[in-house]
DNA sequence: GTAACGTACAACCAAATGGTTGTAGATGAA
DNA sequence: TTCATCTACAACCATTTGGTTGTACGTTAC
């Protein structure tokens, strides 16, 4: 089990590459299969140059990493840091059920 | 329960407003307890004005709710959009199990 | 009533974002 | 070798973002 050490910056990037469509579908593919990045580029509406920037914001977030096979480059999705999203998310909705435990705690007391 | 039908936007801006520091700790203060505009204000080195446009953009992803009182206006956190968020990331780490479980399968048949 | 407080909103600015085209370097196929 | 393919990267551009200051207006307190 590792150990989550995300900086602020690291979260930033993280919900700043998911927040766009298309970076979130390639995301998705490359979590079933790896793809390259010229296949990428030919399921968008946009240009090579466009995609492989959108591969490269989520490589600094580190959702997806690329591995080389000859002169292409395969895009692979990461599910650690999907997993270390949710994670976060999770503490968010643990801050809001403490919350709702220590209004329970108050309306039990005043019932007595 | 909610059948959630988020749009491309929808998305799009939950998770951009879930990029920014000073906007997750809103989220999070506020998730625990309400706050005005100006109690947060004070809580960041900028001004009013800066902290009430990251709350606006909060309220245009449903982050948040604001509601008057008096001449305050109390920012709550929505825990049911958070809850939205993390069945997202749900669905992607789901795609990756069905892959997993899919290249289980190809190595059972492989054994046969 | 008047002053102070809390908010809204416009105008402005620098930097980041999301796209483009163009050029150049590796690699694979003929 | 030569040509096509895949990638990298620079330069450019319009729009958005994240901040600022200033002004105006409703509400509360005195």
């Amino acid at each position: 089990m590792v150990v989550d050490e995300l900086t602020d910056d690291d979260v930033n990037r993280i919900f700043r590459a998911l927040a766009d469509t298309t970076r979130r579908d390639i995301v998705r593919r490359t979590l079933v299969e790896e793809i390259s990045v010229s296949q990428l580029a030919d399921l968008y509406a946009m240009s090579f140059a466009a995609v492989q920037k959108h591969v490269a914001v989520l490589e600094e977030a580190r959702l997806v990493t690329k591995h080389p096979r000859g002169r292409e480059r395969l895009v692979r999705g990461n599910p650690e840091r999907i997993n270390q999203a949710q994670r976060l998310l999770d503490q968010f909705e643990q801050l809001w059920r403490s919350r709702i435990d220590r209004l329970d705690i108050l309306l039990e007391e005043e019932s007595h």
